[in-house]
DNA sequence: CGGGTAAGTCATTCCCGGTTGACATCGGGC
DNA sequence: GCCCGATGTCAACCGGGAATGACTTACCCG
């Protein structure tokens, strides 16, 4: 997991007095704190810090720590439009990601660190179940279409989760050849879930 | 998550004044409390209670609550021995398990709650790291063998990890045809990977 | 049987972090 | 320019939970 140390002390940017705008930034701080320290291992403090404002306003804004994790967590789980992958190249682009180091989609992994967070915290669990079935799910079964939808679904949200779980685990990424099959099985893999 | 308070209030068995088996029996207790609850969510008093003794020995034998939980990873992580898997029934077994309920594996499924969570806590992971890799994988690589066996490996762990956080995220296993083509094609992508 | 030590109990302290409410200050509209 | 509501600040409160240490009780050994 991220260290929380780096994460602070760079936007001390002076605000004009604008709700919105520090609400914004106040969003931005908790999903990146949330992410790296988990619900309760993120501080209000620190979060408030590090948006350049004062812990009170998050009570004034979200109605609390659970208010804000909730914002937190519906912010985050926003991805991009899976109905627009490319059934093509698809699964040789998410091989290629997975074998590659976490950091290089820094954006993307912090959202995934703050949902495994949220999946293993048995207060937010619920709210993340919701949230992933009509946000995640629903579009890729969609998307997958054909024969035992639900089946080939869940296999492949299965592998997805899994692969990005050890790529936030390992340490080191593969090189050289066995990078090379790794990215090759992991792609067939995957394509023979989206192609039937 | 499963839900604490059904854990507890079964066992005062009153035990003769005995170290080693109320320090045995705070640590099964400490192993559920924190797969359950996290790190965090685990408080030393629900667990001395379920353990039917008093929080401050937690003190005396394990130093703290740090101390405590970094025993009950350690003992969490010695799983039964993967060089003895059966090369063949492996992966339908395995399949056929991720496709039932999490409730059914009751002793592993806690396990690797717990683990999850040891994954998600910034401060337990690098304990976690080691562990798995000496404990989970080389004993993976050594089964399989084969060529390009550390990308097989990771692949493998990978699925592995997915299929266990689908099942204990989900609240329903699939059921019917659907569960029948599940299983199939789950054993027939572990066996791929295992046999070559 | 009696004393000493290990095992267990209890009350208390201490700290941390979320929350609250009173107060200060900015900034836009009259 | 001035006034009022919205925005931001500050200090204090409060509860919960881990840790501490003095105390009591059981067991065992001589």
């Amino acid at each position: 997991m991220t260290n929380v140390s780096t994460l602070a002390a760079e936007k001390p940017v002076a605000r004009r007095r604008d709700a919105e705008a520090t609400r914004a930034a106040i969003l931005a701080a908790a999903k990146k704190h949330f992410a790296a320290s988990g619900y309760d291992g993120a501080y209000l403090r620190d979060i408030a810090a590090d948006a350049g404002a004062d812990a009170a306003l998050i009570n004034r804004y979200f109605g609390g720590k659970d208010g804000l994790f909730a914002a937190a967590l519906k912010d985050s789980i926003a991805p991009d439009a899976i109905s627009q992958w490319d059934r093509k190249g698809f699964a040789h682009d998410v091989a290629k990601m997975m074998a590659g180091h976490a950091h290089q989609n820094a954006e993307r992994t912090h959202a995934f660190e703050f949902l495994l967070q949220a999946a293993t915290n048995p207060i937010t669990a619920p709210l993340l179940n919701e949230a992933v079935q009509e946000r995640f799910m629903d579009p890729i079964r969609q998307w997958i279409g054909g024969d035992h939808v639900e089946a080939r679904a869940r296999l492949l949200a299965s592998v997805f989760i899994g692969l990005l779980v050890e790529r936030l685990i390992r340490d080191e990424p593969l090189a050289g050849a066995e990078r090379e099959i790794f990215i090759e099985r992991t792609a067939a893999l995957l394509q023979s879930l989206v192609d039937n």
